[in-house]
DNA sequence: GCCGTTTTCGGCCCGACTGTTTTCAGTCG
């Protein structure tokens, strides 16, 4: 690992090296319950809004799951990038182990005993060795082991990542179309509302025998098939089916809905309180009697804390919030008066003036800003200044016809040295200006948060649209030191986006849960290009929730005047 | 390795399914 300046170890790289001990220690067979503190200290790292690097060992030790032993370490990998015990551990370990956990069925233990007994340092050694028939030689292992090893590595290496949320709708609607409306819910990191889902969860009230037949008959592949539960692999992604009883509906519920610290957490809970939790309900320790919830309302309450909507589940301190009865009322759909950001036919838009009114009638929208690409967007048939006063125009003829206000807006290019693709004297006369990053996404991190700090601090800007530029799956998020940015937005009073383009997704949850507590204002826009994309609007929301917002905290959930006044 | 309204020591979430086994380890969620 490369020595890095202290002021340089992001929270990021913190968790990173923390998580490769974390693995490394599972390879080489440690105790499990040493492993796991690793796991959590990295998520509680990566959560933390400012650095943690250059915090003493005290501040260290007063978050939740690290104590000395793990902030003495963060101590080190500040100074030197990795610590001595890590470094111990790579002396014996290969690094290149690492990526076969990545591997369906191959766990560490198997990790472990194939390197040992065979050599097998890589996925290509392992490919070679399932081919050569040498894996069913070793003891414990057989025929069916090396043919599921090999499936493994061909999926592994068709390298199908997570899926968008629109692309998890595709697949839930294909699992739930042959299930009886109203005898199932999606759950898992689907109902949690992540930005990516990575497989799909189902809780149905049919009976196995019934729903088994009709599930494989739209399936690949059946993964698991006991009497509890079938995995099956649907349009390329494993997709897990529970069956549970009217009584048992509510704990296996939250069970199949996680997150898998949220579960850790809860079961605790309930430890403490003489019980076991599992899927099938509460079980008082002295009888053994197992008390049964048909809905998780039920279980919540008998356990003494609020209910914890699914989006919040993550053991990021709800569960403490909850036992207090401390829990925010989270924003909802509901509470949404318009939409922040779209695009017409004027730019790269698919939709007229007149197309999106109708459309912001149907959904009993007060308003939605209409934000076309400025002209120095070359790839997007931007709007000059003439363009965007005709624009005007024709939004004030389209509003004497409808309930619907259109606000007139842009999304002006910030460009690659920070100034803004038009001219003030225009964007003083617009209702509200996004100002976005369309190109250099290559800048160095200081290059491109200067960049963004001057469109914050743009008396003109009142929104940062899409603030990191990530495409989910098909490119990263830009450089920006997005602390910097939340804290000058804070002080300025400029709001940040959140995209709901199931392809942006952007900001998320964790930056909008600091920017939310750093006092800065959130918009939700749907960057709708055609009228189908003004519904993205409850992804968006979605995230919003799992940002911890309320509905203060986002400003379309304002009445028109309050919304102008702002 | 972390943690404490049972505890500073002795716990740590809990169960389903598969494969290779004569009673269970490993993996997964």
């Amino acid at each position: 690992m490369e020595r890095s300046d202290p002021q340089q170890v992001t929270n990021r790289q913190v968790a990173g090296v923390l998580t490769f001990m974390g693995q490394l220690l599972e390879i080489s067979g440690d105790d499990p319950f040493k492993i796991r503190p690793y796991y959590r200290a990295a998520q509680e790292v990566e959560r933390q809004s400012e650095p943690v690097a250059g915090r003493g060992e005290e501040e260290l030790v007063a978050l939740r799951g690290i104590g000395r032993q793990i902030a003495r370490k963060i101590g080190e990998i500040e100074e030197t990038g990795t610590f001595r015990e890590l470094d111990e551990l790579r002396a014996e370990i290969p690094d290149s182990l690492i990526e076969l956990l990545a591997l369906d069925s191959v766990g560490p233990k198997t990790i472990n005993l194939l390197w040992k007994k065979l050599g097998i340092l890589s996925v290509g050694d392992l490919d070679k060795a399932a081919r050569n028939h040498r894996i069913r030689a070793v003891k414990g292992f057989g025929a069916k082991k090396e043919e599921n090893i090999l499936r493994a590595i061909d999926r592994f290496q068709q390298k199908n990542g997570r899926m968008t949320r629109a692309e998890a709708d595709a697949i839930v609607n294909a699992a739930t179309g042959v299930l009886l409306p109203g005898t199932f819910t999606v759950a898992g990191s689907y109902r949690r509302g992540l930005s990516t889902v990575g497989d799909i969860d189902i809780v149905t009230l049919e009976e196995r025998d019934a729903v088994r037949p009709r599930l494989t008959a739209v399936a690949d592949e059946v993964i698991d098939d006991g009497s509890r539960k079938t995995s099956l692999r649907i349009g390329g992604r494993r997709v897990d089916i529970r069956y549970a009883t009217p009584e048992i509906y509510g704990a296996m519920l939250m069970y199949l809905t996680g997150s898998k610290a949220f579960n850790i957490r809860i079961r605790a809970v309930a430890n403490s309180g003489g019980y076991t939790l599992n899927e099938y309900g509460l079980e008082e320790r002295s009888s053994g009697r197992l008390q049964t919830f048909a809905d998780e309302e039920g279980l919540f309450r008998e356990l003494k804390m609020d209910y914890v909507p699914p989006e919040l589940r993550e053991d990021r301190g709800e569960v403490e919030l909850a036992l207090a009865g401390a829990l925010p009322s989270l924003v909802d759909l509901p509470d949404v008066r318009g939409d922040l950001h779209s695009h017409t036919r004027w730019s790269d838009g698919r939709q007229t003036l007149e197309e999106i009114a109708v459309r912001g009638d149907e959904l009993g929208y007060e308003y939605i800003l209409i934000t076309d690409h400025s002209s120095s967007l070359g790839v997007a048939r931007g709007l000059d200044t003439d363009a965007l006063q005709r624009q005007q125009s024709e939004i004030e003829h389209t509003n004497r016809r409808h309930t619907c206000t259109l606000l007139s807006g842009v999304e002006v290019d910030i460009k690659s040295d920070g100034a803004l693709g038009l001219p003030g004297k225009m964007l003083a006369d617009l209702d509200l200006v996004i100002a976005s990053v369309h190109s250099g996404f290559q800048q160095e991190e200081d290059q491109i948060t200067r960049r963004i700090l001057s469109a914050v601090e743009n008396e003109h800007v009142d929104i940062v649209g899409h603030p990191t530029g990530r495409l989910l799956g098909r490119r990263p998020p830009y450089a920006v030191d997005l602390a910097r940015v939340i804290e000058r937005a804070a002080e300025v009073g400029t709001a940040l986006e959140i995209n709901a383009s199931p392809h942006r997704l952007d900001l998320d949850d964790i930056y909008i849960r600091q920017a939310k507590e750093k006092g800065v204002k959130l918009t939700i826009g749907t960057d709708s290009h055609r009228t189908s994309e003004f519904s993205n609007m409850r992804y968006g929301i979605t995230l919003a929730r799992r940002g911890w917002c309320t509905a203060p905290d986002i400003l379309n959930t304002s009445t028109l005047a309050g919304l102008l006044e702002w």
